[in-house]
DNA sequence: TTGAAAGCGATACCAA
DNA sequence: TTGGTATCGCTTTCAA
């Protein structure tokens, strides 16, 4: 492998005059910029980005610690990243916390030893101290996640409360007023948004709050058929069942089916995060989109934008857009 | 950040005193070790990576090149690669190529740049003769490709033969003897064998070999229903009809439901991958699994083992079983 | 504009 | 066993 020096020495010039012009500075007269270009192509040269990082103390990589790239939420996430990282000649070191604060912690630490440029970090885990305090040696992006105002950290959240809310709507739209709702895992702020908001709806809309028609899920499937047996075995059933995501949604689905109901016609269902599932079941589930890719590209973009060389300006934070994406599985609600 | 020297000044020692306690070397005295333990503790002194990558020429690090995180069939298999690696104290930078050589070929240039240890590569689109000559600097291993003996790459393949060969006998259990086929896309080693080991098994069952029970596909799900709308209105159509992937298949299962048929009681249908969406639908898919994660452990276990201290030992082959995973999508033939 | 030389922060050798 | 020093390959400053 030729080094920079090889190049230098055949080009018959300096050695910082060919880093000059790799590194696209003018201050280069256009006759040596042409031999060392020549010898660059003729040696095959290629810098050592090792050697770039150690002495600029920056490497042009940002780390993705996501909960688990098995979790179907996460790919198109993680290429939203992928892809604005790249255009911006950034490459992205992909790592999976499964939701441990140790490995996270462990995580954060080696991507500092690799002196890389920034951290994209979902449902963080750590302390609010912990992630200022990182955000003084290198960029900064949580998701799913709040800081205080003024904080160094950027910020990408999706507006939760306006999903839910705009599910419920479709759902009043269409007739229900008896709606049951699925919660998801306490574990994370966006989890804990969508329930407040579905409460917040009722009340907004002056209908009862039942406290049977909500059901403790666990993101599963299995936890989604569990819910649906509950709540349509009530006494009084839902006639529309909410979920905070899509897996509980379609066992809900086919749980309903199982008991010989029909889907949207006996019960509506309709879930949330529009994953490809959603897409593939049957009937094609109503759900509320949350733009993975776009946070992903949002990430980046503030990552970037806020840590131009170095720390110094403060944190952003973004909200990006919820919306329900109209398939099959929800329609008018119907006597029974 | 402090520095190794600043751990040696505070510690009273020499550089390669806390360079050897760090690397734990055992010709270091206890007492000494213990005061430079001391100081990197009080410190909070973490190696910069970067600088003993530069020095070492070789950092921790893999890098993994797949077409597309977004393809469910990867998420599985990227995990695999990165709890391996993981344990064995490297850590993984995700690359998508999106089946682009160019992109390909910039991921690996840049990998090199960096001084990784070594690549896994799906599905490559460089010569033989570039892999190679890659093998030279790194460690390397391919999936989904053939290479020639004594090559120095090593390469992780899954049994596609013996796979279609077992779902062809499930089928040929449950009493099929018509049994359709639908194509992939003709770019890849395994989607090639999968065909192949259709018509091979049909010759060796004695059993005709109609070209109008071939359809190509595309490995999306409309492809899936076109391929059933094609088959199923043939004037003789197929009893049973195996997929090369799931995701056809599904749209197999949907076209034929649409068509008023009953699957499996009218036709049968069998995929090939078992990604989750083969438990999600309904009926649940009858299908040959791949063992994704493995494979990603496989890749990594052979990446590791074959070049302990740099190039030298030839590359190994491995071969990884598939096998029918038995659910609803598939049953008995039944005269129509 | 260019060249010479000083670092970046480790590892590794050699002499002591 | 230890300390001193050269070195990895680049960027950056400073004089010329």
């Amino acid at each position: 492998m030729p080094t920079m020096k090889d190049v230098a020495l055949k080009a018959g010039v300096s050695l910082g005059t060919v880093s000059n012009v790799l590194n696209g500075k003018d201050s280069v007269l256009p006759e040596n910029r042409a031999k060392v270009l020549r010898v660059v192509e003729r040696l095959k040269f290629r810098s050592n980005l090792v050697a770039r990082t150690l002495r600029t103390k920056s490497s042009k990589d940002i780390g993705l610690i996501i909960p688990n790239i098995n979790n179907p939420f996460y790919p198109e996430l993680a290429r939203g990243v992928e892809d604005a990282a790249n255009k911006a000649g950034f490459t992205v070191l992909l790592c999976n916390d499964d939701r441990d604060v140790r490995k996270e912690r462990s995580y954060i630490k080696s991507l500092m030893a690799k002196k890389m440029y920034g951290i994209v970090l979902l449902k963080p885990q750590i302390s609010r101290a912990e992630a200022e305090e990182i955000a003084l040696n290198m960029a900064m992006v949580l998701m799913d996640a709040r800081m205080p105002a003024g904080s160094a950290c950027n910020v990408v959240n999706v507006d939760d409360r306006g999903g839910i809310v705009k599910g419920m709507r479709f759902l009043r739209r269409h007739g229900h007023a008896k709606i049951g709702f699925i919660k998801g895992l306490a574990d994370s702020l966006s989890s804990h948004d969508r329930v407040k908001a579905y409460r917040e709806f009722l009340k907004d809309e002056g209908l009862p709050l039942r406290r049977e028609y909500i059901f403790p899920g666990d993101y599963s499937l299995n936890g989604g058929c569990k819910a649906a047996r509950a709540l349509l075995t009530l006494s009084d059933p839902p006639t529309a069942i909410a979920s905070s995501n899509d897996l509980m949604a379609l066992g809900c689905l086919k749980e309903a089916q199982r008991m010989g109901l029909d889907v949207p016609g006996d019960v509506s269902v309709i879930g949330y995060d529009n994953l490809d599932l959603a897409n593939f079941c049957t009937p094609r589930l109503t759900t509320i989109n949350q733009p993975k890719y776009e946070m992903g590209v949002k990430g980046v973009e503030l990552l970037l934008r806020n840590f131009p060389h170095g720390p110094g300006l403060p944190g952003e934070v973004a909200v990006l857009p919820t919306e329900v994406v109209e398939r099959e599985s929800a329609g008018p609600a119907r006597a029974r």
